[in-house]
DNA sequence: ATGGGAATGAAAATCATTTTCATTTGTGGT
DNA sequence: ACCACAAATGAAAATGATTTTCATTCCCAT
């Protein structure tokens, strides 16, 4: 395993919290910093296993890499300017548990998101 | 412009009206139809643009094609075997209606699947 | 028939991401 | 200091979805 570069982790909270690999990589070579892509990457993996950051998808479908408190909860994001909301999920929990039982699954988890247009877009 | 081959329309139907680029392609491979990859791409880019199917990502980021005003429903997955339940989601549908209206959010859709371990597994 | 625009698809190009692998760096033990 | 070994790094190649290019085929109105 690979443990988390830190100046990707400080690049991210820079870029405002926000940013795709690419983004994060372009960003770096911009300010003289020496960093390979794969090692941004793997950082940024790594990252997200430690859940210190979270990943979501753009439109095109590239990854970008956010930020996020370690409270569960779930996203709301505007599918033209990327602008997102943490939304508390509560009714989805619930959800969750009541199918799981229902149909004899354990161990469960889940993933949920709203996207949509926000109020200025 | 190109419009779209009406046998792509028809094979997203039978996939349960949710499949992606790739997996109607080998789909339609499969049950013999001749077509190209490139004309799949083609069809559904432009349904999307007629609003006749909806475009998501998967989690890695594939794009999948679903048609619109379709019942949706939601994924009960085991993260061992693959098997996969098919589930109502009621309640998700008004919480997500209810997130979006509290922060100005319209067009909504969303994404929501669980996941765990079957009684099988 | 025939000319032109639309549709088609094979192959090449693009682009994000992952994998490979050889090299460098760091660390602990002696 | 020195040696051995694990972890980190990054260049380059591989992968996989998607798009572009371009030559060919199809269709339809004249």
């Amino acid at each position: 395993m690979s443990r988390s570069n830190p100046r990707v982790l400080s690049t991210l909270e820079r870029a405002g919290g926000f940013a795709s690999a690419q983004e994060i990589y372009r960003l770096m070579q911009r300010e003289g910093e020496s960093i390979g892509l794969t090692t941004v990457y793997r950082s940024l993996q790594s990252l997200v296993s430690d859940k210190i950051v979270d990943v979501l998808r753009r439109d095109d479908g590239e990854a970008i890499y956010r930020l996020c408190g370690d409270a569960h909860h779930h996203h709301l994001v505007c599918k033209s300017c990327g602008d997102t909301v943490e939304i508390e999920g509560g009714a989805i929990e619930k959800w969750a548990k009541v199918m799981a039982e229902e149909h004899g699954f354990r161990d469960v988890g889940h993933t949920a998101e709203i996207f949509g247009l926000c109020s200025k877009c």
